[in-house]
DNA sequence: AAGAGGCCCTGATAGC
DNA sequence: TGCTATCAGGGCCTCT
C-alpha cells in the first residue's frame, strides 16, 4: 500500500488519536506477516504509553516511554483502522485508508482505554517490529538511504552515489538503500516533472538532473501529502477522508492517456522495468 | 559486488 | 457463470 506520503498521513492521524495513549491489551490474531510477530511482543508494550510517533521513509515508528520503539510497515496491503468501543460498527473515517474494518486478515488488535487499533493486511508484506533502544532502532535503519527530506539528501550526496552507477535511475529510485521513502507511483511521477526517461542509467544523470530530482521529489511528495496520499484499487470509491492524489496523477495508471504536459501531444504509454509498471511519455523524458 | 529477477501472499479484474 | 491469467503503493534473497 503505502509509500512516504500514506505512512505520513497514518502518523498524522495517529498523533491526533493515539500519541499519549496507553495500551491496555494486544491481541495478536495472526502473527504471520513478512516476519513472524514475536510471541512475546504483548508482554514488551502492554500499559506501555506511547509518547511519541514519527515516520521514516515508509515505516512508521511509535515510540513509547524510556526509549522503546515499535515500526510498522506497511508493505503492499497494510493498513490501520480505529474502531471507537461505543460503537462497533462505526469506523474513525479520521484513518488512512479503508472506510469501513475488513473482516479478513486482521492480524493485530492493539487495545486502548476508549478504543481499537487494528492492524490489517491480506498480502502479508508488511511487518511488526520492537526495538528496546534507541541504538537497536538505529542499527535497523543503518543501511537505509536518507528520506527526501532530510538534508543528507543533497546535491554531494547523489552526486557521489550517482557516479559510475549502471543501474537504471527508476530502479534507484525504488531503492531503499540509495532513497528511501519513494515507491513505483513516485517514483513515476518524480521522473516525468524532472523530464528524465527512466531507463537513464545513474552515471549518466547530469548535475541539472539531479537538481531536478532533488527539487521534485521534494514538490511531489508535499504535494500527495497535502491530498492526503493516494488511495488506488480497492480503495479508489471509498468516501471519506482517504487521499486524492492518484486524480492528480500526471503518468502513473495512465497509460494510453494523453501526456499532461503543455504543448505535448504524446500519449503515455506503459513499460516494464524489473517487473514493475513504469509510465512514461516518450516526448517528454527522452533518454 | 552490483544488478536483475524470483518469490513471498491474497484479491480484484479482464478475457475467454 | 466460472474458469484462468495477470496485476497490484514492497523488499528480501538468490543467482549471475
Amino acid at each position: 500500500m503505502p509509500e512516504l506520503p500514506e505512512v505520513e498521513i497514518v502518523k498524522q492521524s495517529l498523533i491526533k488519536g493515539v500519541q499519549f495513549k496507553k495500551i491496555t491489551d494486544v491481541i495478536i490474531k495472526n502473527r504471520n506477516l513478512r516476519f513472524k510477530i514475536e510471541k512475546n511482543l504483548k508482554n514488551k508494550i502492554l500499559n506501555k504509553n506511547i509518547n511519541n510517533i514519527y515516520r521514516k521513509s515508509k515505516y512508521l515508528i511509535l515510540k513509547f516511554d524510556k526509549n522503546e520503539f515499535l515500526i510498522i510497515h506497511f508493505g503492499m496491503s497494510g493498513t490501520l483502522h480505529k474502531i471507537k468501543d461505543n460503537n462497533k460498527i462505526k469506523t474513525n473515517l479520521s484513518f488512512y485508508h479503508l472506510k469501513n474494518l475488513p473482516k479478513k486478515h486482521n492480524h493485530v488488535y492493539f487495545i486502548f482505554k476508549n478504543f481499537k487499533i487494528i492492524y490489517n493486511d491480506p498480502r502479508r508484506f508488511g511487518f511488526i517490529k520492537y526495538f528496546n533502544s534507541h541504538q537497536k532502532l538505529n542499527n535497523f535503519f543503518k543501511n537505509y538511504g536518507p528520506d527526501p527530506f532530510e538534508k543528507s539528501f543533497n546535491i554531494e550526496y547523489l552526486k557521489k552515489k550517482l557516479k559510475d552507477k549502471k543501474k537504471n535511475i527508476k530502479n534507484l529510485l525504488l531503492d531503499q538503500k540509495f532513497i528511501s521513502g519513494i515507491g513505483n507511483i513516485y517514483a513515476n511521477e518524480i521522473l516525468f516533472y524532472s523530464k528524465i526517461n527512466p531507463l537513464k542509467k545513474g552515471e549518466n544523470i547530469s548535475n541539472y538532473e539531479i537538481n531536478k530530482i532533488l527539487k521534485i521529489s521534494k514538490s511531489v511528495l508535499n504535494k500527495a501529502i497535502k491530498k492526503g496520499g493516494s488511495s488506488i484499487r480497492d480503495f479508489k470509491n471509498s468516501k471519506g477522508k482517504e487521499g486524492s492524489f492518484q486524480e492528480e496523477f500526471a503518468v502513473y495508471d495512465r497509460e494510453k492517456k494523453n501526456c499532461k504536459s503543455r504543448n505535448c501531444n504524446s500519449k503515455i504509454i506503459k513499460i516494464n522495468i524489473s517487473n514493475r509498471s513504469t509510465y512514461i511519455c516518450n516526448y517528454c523524458q527522452k533518454k
